[in-house]
RNA sequence: GCGCACGUGGUGGAACGGUAGACACGCUACCUUGAGGGGGUAGUGCCUUAUGGGCGUGGAAGUUCAAAUCUUCUCGUGCGCACCA
């Protein structure tokens, strides 16, 4: 019977199903793994991404089940999320609706790819059962002082309606629809991941090795720690008298306190409240406080683009050390988000400060020897600076802060890059964000047994505005605290919270789901993730907050666990004529056609084959077809197979040919291994493995046959599962699919050896020598082999490679 | 601008410092078939005066008996960061 795939991968699912195969045990007796693919967004229907995923993952879980592993391989479902609320603009179905009509069809396209999912233990992160343990550490981090609301100005984007994490911002555009980010004031809910930030970074360490160093990178830029002194510059007394007695002095940061008596002005970001105050007042002329106006209303990009750009505000503050009267001014690049919007400028031993006193004749002072050119930036001795003339400038930074601390004029401290995560946004289809405004009581979390908070079905979706704020009766409530009428939050949770603890959600055992969020036994069993595996495009954004929560739920109680993904593999994206898959360019391929038309063996196959899974993978048709043609001839080569267990094989009755296919198939057996548990170069072992069939195809012995397809089964069952288990039943009755086989050394023992012989570098000939020759005879066989080429020549050098190779280095006489 | 990664046939990609191009796609010729599809055999880096030889891993130099692999410089591509005081 020739190769029928979908035959074959329908019998397999259902027995799978049927026999509920995947789910790991209750036990913890067992050594585990924990193989994790990133869970999908229910748009409607899977793309080739999510198929390169899952295959991915599908290969790791399988693996490590057959070598006796217990091993959860959960799936569920990234239900939250603008394109469910577009679509019911768009369609006029409700969001719940269209999101779980998406699952039902995604789970059976999910389901012929024959994935080993457990199925016990998939949820959709939109399912209340979720979003009340959602609302729960929400509401146990507000009580821990980890989350607050303030208003503050947001980045805001008009096309999706809703305000975005700084994360969420890329090169001044929404992440999701590139729509150009505004700024905003307006109230939000904070969670405090700069409190978290030092640990973050810290942690980043022990991922070393198993993270792509690329994203490890992004993520310690992105935190962006950086350490150096706080100071005060206090107001000279005009500039108090200016300013109405309102201000008596500002807060600057800098990492270069060794440059601190080369400060000739200060710098304040155009939102500081001092240049408010100016502005306000009129105390600066109308001209200049337009151009100030124009600035605030800029984004960072804009500001960057503009070039340096400021204004002399017309006040001077007091240098702290020297008593010298310093200028102030306004300036685009001080940023009111960063080291209190305002700064200290040495123009000579810095670029940005050098450029704007250069543009607007500001005085330059040196203050470091080395070089001749300003702005003098590497090290070098201090110099016109008082005590510590005469010091190594880096050295002298941490005297110069004792020095502040001392005279209490300033501090030591830390700054971040990082913002803290704003998670409120103003859309209906999210998990509501648990707290009530009350006149009274002011902001007050709901009681948990009120929990979940769940959203209000008979809604009207228009994408005009929040639906919840609409709703005639939803957002009435009575205050938990006092009782008198009071108003629900009507802003929802961003839905990189629900992807943040999804990872101990699927490790709690279902049985608990409705007595706990987490189960603490359940999670330090699981976790961490043994293999995570997902897009790069995560690298910060959803990869930070989960490694953020991990943190915060584990000082919670929750667990004991540090870092959530032990190892991480990012796989790279599928290509169409070098152009990323996507609907809109009208180059995708749909892998239900592809299942229908090659099976889903053949779709894993060549998803596996075509490139190492952290690379870019370029679709090809034809070697789509390819990857086919190896499954169809190893379920043919079926019929060479005799007897049902595993041959034990006397080599020396093999011919050169049999051995050499030995040889082969033992090769790959040898790289499994490795491929599995280290490379991940699954191409490499496909590779090998075809070519042991090629090498099996020239020969003709039954048992070298039988043993050849009884490892290779083996070896590609977490690849092609339905074939390979198809085939083991009928052949072996399915004994060959326990653990990897051992590699049997003597299949690699030859009665010769080739040695290539190599006369000054260059590959000249070939010898066969036995394999008990010493290197004088080796010598001697490669010298007469070589001798034309040593005609005329003087041997310098003699190196023998122990089978592999022979090196005579010569000279003409 | 700074940092990181990567440059190998017509294509996807292999090569612990040790035979560059495994494996696959594509292509060529032949066999099989009524044709198509499918299958098989042989060939396929480039050049060449071809049973030989030369050149070849973006380019230039270096280390080495030996370099795609290590070092330096350079060019190109991709990614990240980008006034962070």
């Amino acid at each position: 019977m020739s190769y029928n795939p979908n035959e074959i991968e329908a019998k397999w699912q259902k027995k799978w199903d049927d026999e509920k195969a995947f789910e790991p045990s209750d036990s913890y007796e067992q050594k585990k793994k924990y193989i994790l693919s990133m869970f999908p967004f229910p748009s409607g229907r899977l793309h080739m991404g999510h198929v390169r995923n899952y295959a991915i993952g599908d290969a790791f879980a399988r693996y490590y089940r057959k070598q006796d592993f217990n091993v959860l391989h959960p799936i569920g479902w990234d239900a939250f999320g603008m394109p469910a609320e577009n679509a019911a603009i768009k369609h006029g179905r409700h969001p719940k609706e269209w999101t779980y009509a998406n699952i039902d069809y995604m789970r059976k396209e999910l389901n012929t790819l024959g994935l080993s999912f457990s199925k016990t233990r998939e949820f959709a992160t939109c399912d209340e059962l979720y979003t009340k343990w959602e609302q729960e550490f929400i509401i146990k981090m507000f009580e821990e002082k980890l989350l607050y609301r303030e208003s503050t100005t947001v980045n805001w984007c008009e096309e999706c309606h809703t305000v975005l994490a700084n994360e969420q911002v890329e090169e001044g555009c929404c992440w999701r629809c590139d729509n150009e980010v505004q700024l905003k004031e307006m109230p939000g809910y904070y969670l405090d991941i700069i409190k978290y930030a030092d640990d973050l970074l810290d942690d980043l360490k022990d991922l070393e090795g198993k993270w792509p160093s690329q994203v490890l990178t992004m993520q310690s830029n992105w935190i962006g720690k950086s350490q150096g002194l706080e100071f005060e510059f206090e107001l000279s007394p005009s500039s108090k008298e200016k300013l109405g007695g309102n201000f008596d002095k500002y807060t600057v940061f800098t990492t270069r306190p060794d440059t601190i008596y080369g400060v000739t002005y200060s710098a304040l970001a155009a939102e500081h409240l001092i240049t408010k105050y100016l502005m306000e007042n009129d105390l600066l002329d109308a001209k200049t406080i337009d151009k100030i106006m124009t600035i605030s209303n800029m984004t960072e990009i804009e500001r960057a683009k503009e070039g340096k750009e400021g204004y002399d505000l017309g006040i001077t503050v007091i240098h702290p050390l020297t008593g010298e009267e310093i200028p102030v001014w306004t300036a685009n690049f001080v940023l009111a988000s960063y080291g209190g919007g305002a700064v200290m400028a040495v123009p000579a031993h810095d670029e940005r400060d050098f450029e704007f006193a250069t543009k607007y004749d500001l005085p330059i002072k040196r203050v470091i020897s080395g070089g001749e050119a300003l702005p003098y930036t590497s090290e070098g001795e201090l110099v016109d600076s008082a005590a510590f003339t005469g010091l190594k400038n880096y050295p002298a930074q941490a005297k110069i802060i004792a020095m502040f601390e001392e005279i209490g004029a300033g501090k030591g401290t830390t700054n971040y890059k990082l913002r803290n995560w704003g998670i409120s946004r103003q859309r209906y289809w999210g998990a509501p964000i648990p707290f009530v405004h009350c006149d009274a009581c002011g902001l007050v979390p709901e009681k948990v047994e009120n929990l979940p908070i769940a959203l209000p079905e008979d809604v009207e979706i228009t994408g005009e505005g929040n639906p919840l704020e609409k709703h005639p009766t939803w957002k009435n409530c009575a205050c938990p605290s006092c009782g008198k009428d009071a108003i629900r939050e009507t802003d929802t949770l961003d839905t990189f919270v629900q992807s943040s603890w999804y990872q101990f959600r699927y490790a709690t055992n279902p049985k608990k789901w409705n007595e706990t969020g987490i189960d603490k036994e359940d999670a330090n069993y699981w976790l961490g993730v043994d293999q995570y595996i997902g897009g790069i495009e995560h690298a910060i954004l959803h990869l930070l907050y989960a490694r953020f929560f991990t943190k915060v739920l584990r000082d919670l109680g929750y667990h004991n666990i540090t870092e959530p993904f032990e190892n991480l593999l990012t796989q790279g994206m599928v290509l169409m004529d070098g152009a990323k898959m996507s609907k809109s360019k009208g180059n995708t391929v749909d892998p239900d056609a592809l299942v229908e038309k090659y099976g889903a063996d053949t779709a894993r196959l060549f998803t596996l084959f075509a490139a190492p899974p952290a690379k870019e993978l370029e679709w090809n048709d034809s070697a789509v077809e390819g990857a086919f043609r190896f499954i169809k001839k190893l379920y043919d080569r079926k019929e060479k197979v005799s007897g049902n267990v595993l041959p034990d094989i006397d080599q020396s009755t093999l011919s050169k040919e049999a051995k050499m296919a030995r040889v082969k198939v033992y090769e790959a057996l040898q790289k499994s291994t490795d491929v599995y548990e280290k490379t991940f170069a699954f191409n490499t072992l496909i590779a090998a493995c075809m070519e042991a069939l090629n090498a099996l195809d020239k020969q003709d012995n039954a048992e070298v046959w039988t043993e050849g397809l009884y490892i290779m089964l083996n070896l590609l069952e977490p690849i092609i599962p339905h074939v390979t288990t198809e085939l083991s039943e009928v052949l072996f009755n399915r004994e060959n699919l326990g653990a990897i086989l051992e590699v049997k050394e003597e299949v690699f023992v030859q009665e010769s050896i080739l040695y290539v012989v190599m006369i000054g570098g260059k590959k000249r000939t070939e010898i066969e020598v036995s394999p008990s020759a010493g290197n004088d005879e080796i010598l001697t066989a490669a010298k007469e082999a070589g001798a034309k080429w040593l005609e005329g020549m003087q041997i310098m050098k003699e190196i023998v490679v122990p089978n592999k190779l022979v090196n005579l280095a010569v000279k003409p006489n």
